[in-house]
Formats: C-alpha cells, structure tokens, sequence
DNA sequence: CGAAACCCCGACTATTATACTCCGAAATGC
DNA sequence: GCATTTCGGAGTATAATAGTCGGGGTTTCG
C-alpha cells in the first residue's frame, strides 16, 4: 500500500520542472543532485515521463526538461498514472473475470469506491499549486 | 499500490468467518478450500489475526477458528491494519524526520489527507455488513 | 490411554517487484 | 569535431512477497 520510489522521483522531477520560470529547461542530472536522487535512476524515470507527454526532453548542448504540458491542468493523478500505472487498489478492480468471486463479492464495490475517491482527489491537486505552495513555504 | 495477497486471503477468511451462525466454528482448512488458498500460507495469517486478536483458534478435535469480535464492530480498517499495518501512502508521512524535505513539502498534506479519506472509508464498512451483502447476493 | 483433528511456531525457499547500474548510440549546439 | 545531453535496452542487486516444511502442542473422543 505505498508509493514506490519510482514515483516519488518523478512526482519530484515534476515538481522541480513546475516550479521553472516559464519556458527554461534544466537538465536531469541537476535535479538529481537537487533532490539526491540517483541520476542514472531519475534519467530512466524521465524518459518514463517524457513518453506519456508529461515532459518534453531535448538532446544536446543546451538541452534538457521542460514541462510537456501546462502545469495548471497538470494533475497528481496525470503523474500518478504516467509513473505507476492505473489507480487499482485490489487486483480484482482490474481484472474482474480473473476473479471467480466476483459476481458476489461484496469487496469489489468497496475498493471501486475507494479508487475512485483517490481519482478525484489526486486529480484536483495541479503541479501549479504544488509548485506554489512550496514556494511559498521555502519563503516564508 | 496494491493490497497483498496477505490482506486479501486474511480479508475472505474474516468475511467466512463472518457468515457463519453466531457461535459456530470451521477449520483453516475448510477456508482454504473453499477460498482456493494454499493452506500452510492461510494458517499463517490466521495466526496473525489471532494475536491481533480478530479472530479466535482452538486447537484439538472439534476446534477451529471463530470471529473474535463481534462482526458490527469489525471492520475493514481493523482488518487491514492488523494485516497489513498502518495506512500510510507515502514513506513520509510515516517517518517525517527521515526527509528533509518535510518541513517545506507541498504533497505531505496531500498524502495526509488521503490516508484519512481512506481511513474513514475503511471505518465505516464492516463485517457484517459485508456478510449480508455476500448472503443476498448469493440468495440473489 | 491413544488416535485423530486441530492450531502454533520458526526457519526456510521461491518468486517477483523494485531499485538501481552501465554502456553504446544519437541528437544538438558551439 | 567535441562537449553536452537525452535514448534505449540489457543487466544486476536488493528487498518484499508468497509460499513451504517439519516438529510440536492441545483438545476431544472412544
Ligand atoms: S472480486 Fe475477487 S475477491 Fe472480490
Ligand atoms: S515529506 Fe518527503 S517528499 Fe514530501
């Protein structure tokens, strides 16, 4: 029942890349170092990112991460998604007929409804306000 | 992300458990049978229900396991708590002071405010509830 | 008493998922 | 053409999960 690294790196990176003036980019490898994650690890993770769309990576001197798409319709959930998968809690959420219970389990809709719960609530938390609020907080 | 195999057998054992007549006992093995579970890996985890007190063994002819708490009060969380431990999503909110991080974090309150949601919502269901709905629907 | 039907316990193994590492290749800009 | 940076995939290490095994107890019944 816990995050996996994997998806705390990139929620980071996400959040590193989110908190950039508009437009600059940074390399991977700074973030890595910023955040004390293993850099041959984090590249792996933002190619991950880079192929659902939720970043944009350049080659080449100069070149490096930006965010691939605006950070206010960016959502926890879009991460979340991108970096571990569906949101299932049971593995019969996902694949019912693999289940010979599932016609009379009153589990299913128990973790239906929790699943969908965490949907909503991951997906009303944007990167902008993450990115805000640490600002913030690094402030004040 | 996803419930152990451990929390789900433990959660059917309790729910057979559940079904049965006030007072009544079955064996593990009359669970794993019916459940499809490897017995020496389901009487593991009924011991472990044991010491958490869920539910009660005796040993010896005519023995076996019986609910040891009243099926209204029991519910889900109690269930996968004492399977699985403490809800808790992300490292951090577990063990704040191993990350540096916590003291400027924007996703800490959101991870928080998750594992309460699902702490509420695994409150509210019980056992019994569970074990009627499993009835009906079998009735159905 | 002795056998049968149960659970207890701990150590062990197997399998799978996670968390990385490495390296050669390709793009890019100066 | 050289430094910088991502790409891709294969490989390894570690840890968590899932499951096994064997010996030992307790209780009930005949
Ligand atoms: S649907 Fe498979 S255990 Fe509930
Ligand atoms: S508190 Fe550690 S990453 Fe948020």
């Amino acid at each position: 029942m816990q995050l996996s690294r994997r998806a705390d790196y990139g929620i980071r990176l996400l959040l590193e890349l989110s908190m950039l003036p508009e437009g600059s980019r940074t390399s991977t490898e700074e973030i890595a170092n910023k955040q004390r994650i293993p850099i041959t690890f984090l590249s792996k993770i933002a190619r991950q990112l880079a192929q659902a769309g939720l970043v944009r990576a350049y080659p080449g001197l100069g070149g490096g991460l930006e965010l691939g798409r605006d950070p206010r319709s960016l959502t926890m959930l879009d991460a979340i998604q991108a970096l571990e998968g569906p949101i299932a809690i049971a593995r019969c959420t996902l694949h019912p007929h693999e289940c010979p219970r599932s016609a009379f389990c009153p589990m299913h809709q128990v973790w239906k409804k929790m699943e969908a719960q965490m949907v909503d609530e991951l997906s009303r938390i944007t990167f902008d306000q993450l990115a805000q609020a640490e600002t913030r907080a690094i402030a004040g």
